[in-house]
DNA sequence: CCAGTATTTCGAAATAATCCGAAATATCGC
DNA sequence: GCGATATTTCGGATTATTTCGAAATACTGG
């Protein structure tokens, strides 16, 4: 994983506005979640949840998808994985910390 | 953990500069690393390094001890497992990835 | 306490992000 | 194709970030 697209993920999760939309995703699960969904239950205007949304896809952490006259929002599992493993990869080399344990293990 | 404290230390880490020290400062290791020898690494000029550096304690990645005349930066571990388990925590409940099968087993 | 090295603060310009209303676009069912 | 509903694009004002040189500050060793 390139050090700049895992800067710009990180980057695109550091808005509080989208961690709480990319979290209600993750828990919506493979099901997903509307955008007006999405909308009606973070409370945000329609033109800057879908800024939010595209950012958020353009950095692949989301993908939509259409139901009938809905886009429906899905949060990219395997990216977020590879993101969190980019993190933890080097993670507490020489300290021997519980990630590094459990990696030994 | 706070939506917002996890927004800041994401935000912290999306920039290229400070992702890429952030992760010189994790093979580091508990030795840590001065910011003079950071700065040599990196190859960007002091001021512009110490910014990075601050906003990087600021949200609490990343934390200072002095050794003699220089100042070593140490990555805090515990914050990155903390931010990794907030972002892992409600992942893919319903989708059954590797993460959640990590969890269950 | 002075010289020397290490690091931060200041200042200021360039660039980018955030926000949201209004208008435009897309899709479906009929 | 028309009307209804859903979502995005546009415009632009406001605020924040990034950058780095120069000056200021912090600390140690002697």
């Amino acid at each position: 994983m390139k050090l700049e697209t895992a800067a710009q993920q990180l980057a695109s999760l550091g808005n509080p506005i989208r961690l709480k939309l990319y979290r209600a995703l993750v828990r919506a699960g493979h099901v997903g979640c509307a955008c007006g969904v999405l909308q009606d239950k973070l409370g945000i205007p329609a033109s800057t949840l879908s800024h939010h949304i595209k950012q958020l896809m353009e950095t692949g952490l989301v993908y939509q998808e259409r139901q009938g006259t809905t886009l429906v929002c899905h949060a990219h599992y395997p990216a977020m994985e590879k993101l969190v493993g980019y993190l933890a990869d080097e993670c507490c080399a020489e300290s021997g910390c519980e990630v590094s344990k459990e990696k030994a293990a």
